[in-house]
RNA sequence: GGCGACAUAGCCAAGCGGUAAGGCAGAGGUCUGCAAAAUCUCCAUCCCCGGUUCAAAUCCGGGUGUCGCCUCCA
């Protein structure tokens, strides 16, 4: 049984698939104008635990994540300037070359972290028919509205618009941050096309039964998720910042469109806190994947600190937390090499409580955290031969996704040892005989220099790398 | 102004009514010429004040603090 917190109703709830043994999940995706900061990166770590999840318990599994590379208006209405046209100017690319650019750097980000792939990747800008023929059917309905602008929603259709963010319209004070769209009637009302502005041509537009423009902000997501997934399915996933807008208005826009409730499930991971501040992309704190890999913390040591905590729990980013983060990781790999290293057999009988342990743990609602704790049980139990524990990881890492299969010593060979560090350790090893412990510890000294570290065993020296 | 979330050891963080998981860091022991590695041991009563209960970090009320959303945003 799986556990899942559903945002609609605030609760932990059993998930219960439209269709027995399959589940359709969608996420939604990166808007491709500059590199996905760590905080963002959270969010897909969060949807690849649960697509883990179920397919660990068996499922089929279909995940679709969308790639948001039509520009949105920025918060300055009135130059009507976009994310991606701001961008394109920054870099001297076209707003295609720049999400071209950017929607490989996510992906690749993506497989860094060990996110496995999303079946189905699919850009906005490849799906527009979809997103009008949804406008159309939501105008046919009578919740459309044109005004000068584009075309609108008419939130006050709807009489439990604003549900799922449990919204109170009377207390939301329109224009407050922002400029107010003249004509608009309600101010929850938000833009389903936008018209490319009479005086000059965007760089993205398109042409449509209202007019040439582009899509509003949040269609996409809702034309496109129906799309792959069917009028109604099971799962969508997202930062909690969707939740009052982009999420309500697509629950909104599929109402309005088929008149059904689209998603079974709403969840939503929280934010990484860095300096007590949300990351943001237009903040300072902008932290990318490369710039911890400058900073000697690996992806996967990433991916470790993220699963250290609960998706649905503010996490504070600190570079002392990634350290510790990365000894962790550090650690585990030199216990799952000497796993490894050698086979014996024994607890056999414990094997299937762990395992139970880990699945309970991961079902209630991708309890990481939790999961973390029983790998380390495994690791640490006395009584489990190194078979079991092999074994016990590998089927535990299909869920964590740290690559326990490829944990390998990473010992040079010999042979390809710098002829000077060879020098060096034959005389080190020359004066330990001769117990002369002065120059032997200076020229382990310079050995480390080099960029190795020594073991002495009782088989003698082990270099290893730093 | 409205809505919402969070507050657990030096750090990160589980726990959701039955007497505080795990990781990191730290301390000490064993081993070692010394280290490293390995290994063993130690390390919190849960923001504050009330209340409910045989029993509360866990529920209720009131504070305090931090943060998020209301604008594209994971």
């Amino acid at each position: 049984m799986i556990i899942l917190y559903n945002t609609l109703s605030r609760k932990k709830e059993e998930f219960i698939p439209l269709e027995e043994g399959k589940v359709g999940i969608y996420s939604c995706g990166l808007t491709v104008y500059n590199y996905a900061h760590i905080g963002n990166l959270r969010a897909y770590v969060f949807s690849d635990i649960l697509k883990r999840t179920f397919l660990y318990n068996g499922y089929k599994v279909k995940h679709v994540m969308n790639i948001t590379d039509v520009g949105h208006l920025t918060s300055d209405e009135d130059s009507g300037e976009d994310k991606m046209e701001k961008g394109a100017l920054r870099e001297k690319k076209t707003v295609w070359e720049l999400a071209e650019f950017y929607t490989e750097a996510f992906k690749k980000d993506m497989s860094l972290l060990g996110i496995l792939s999303p079946d189905i990747y699919c850009k906005a800008t490849e799906h527009i028919p979809q997103q009008i023929e949804m406008i159309k059917k939501i105008e046919e309905n009578g919740y459309a509205y044109i005004i000068e602008d584009g075309v609108y929603f008419d939130t006050s259709r709807l009489s439990d618009y604003g549900k799922l963010a449990r919204l109170n319209l009377e207390g939301l004070e329109a224009g407050k941050r922002v400029e107010v769209v003249p004509g608009k009637k309600n101010p929850t009302d938000f833009a389903l096309w936008k018209f490319s502005p009479k005086d000059k041509k965007r760089a993205m537009e398109w042409d449509s039964p209202w007019g040439t423009g582009f899509p509003g902000w949040h269609i996409e997501c809702s034309a496109m998720s129906m799309h792959y997934l069917g009028e109604v399915f099971d799962i969508h996933t997202g930062g909690i910042d969707h939740i009052p807008v982009h999420h309500t208005n697509e629950i909104a826009q599929a109402r309005a469109s088929t008149g059904k409730e689209f998603v079974r499930y709403w969840m939503h991971g929280a934010f990484l806190i860095i300096d007590k501040d949300k990351m943001a992309k237009s903040g300072e704190n902008f932290i990318t994947l490369q710039t911890l890999i400058n900073r000697c913390i690996a992806p996967v040591d990433y991916r470790y600190f993220l699963l250290n905590s609960h998706y649905r729990q503010p996490l504070s980013f600190t570079w002392d937390a990634l350290a510790g983060a990365r000894n962790a990781m550090k650690n585990l790999k030199e216990k799952v090499i000497t796993i490894k290293s050698s086979s014996s057999n024994s607890g056999e009988e414990k094997v299937s409580a762990y395992q139970e342990n880990f699945k309970e743990s991961i079902n209630d609602d991708l309890n990481a955290p939790r999961a973390l704790a029983v790998m380390w049980a495994v690791i640490k139990d006395d009584h489990l031969g190194n078979t079991q524990k092999l074994d016990l990881l590998l089927n535990f890492d299909r869920v964590l996704g740290l690559g326990i299969e490829d944990i390998k010593e990473e010992i040079e060979p010999f042979s390809e040892i710098e002829r000077e560090v060879k020098t060096l350790l034959e005389e080190r090893q020359k004066a330990r005989k001769e117990k002369n412990w002065k120059l032997s510890d200076e020229l382990r000294n310079r050995i480390i220099e080099k960029g190795y570290t020594i073991s002495d065993t009782p088989e003698g020296p082990v270099l290893r790398r730093t």
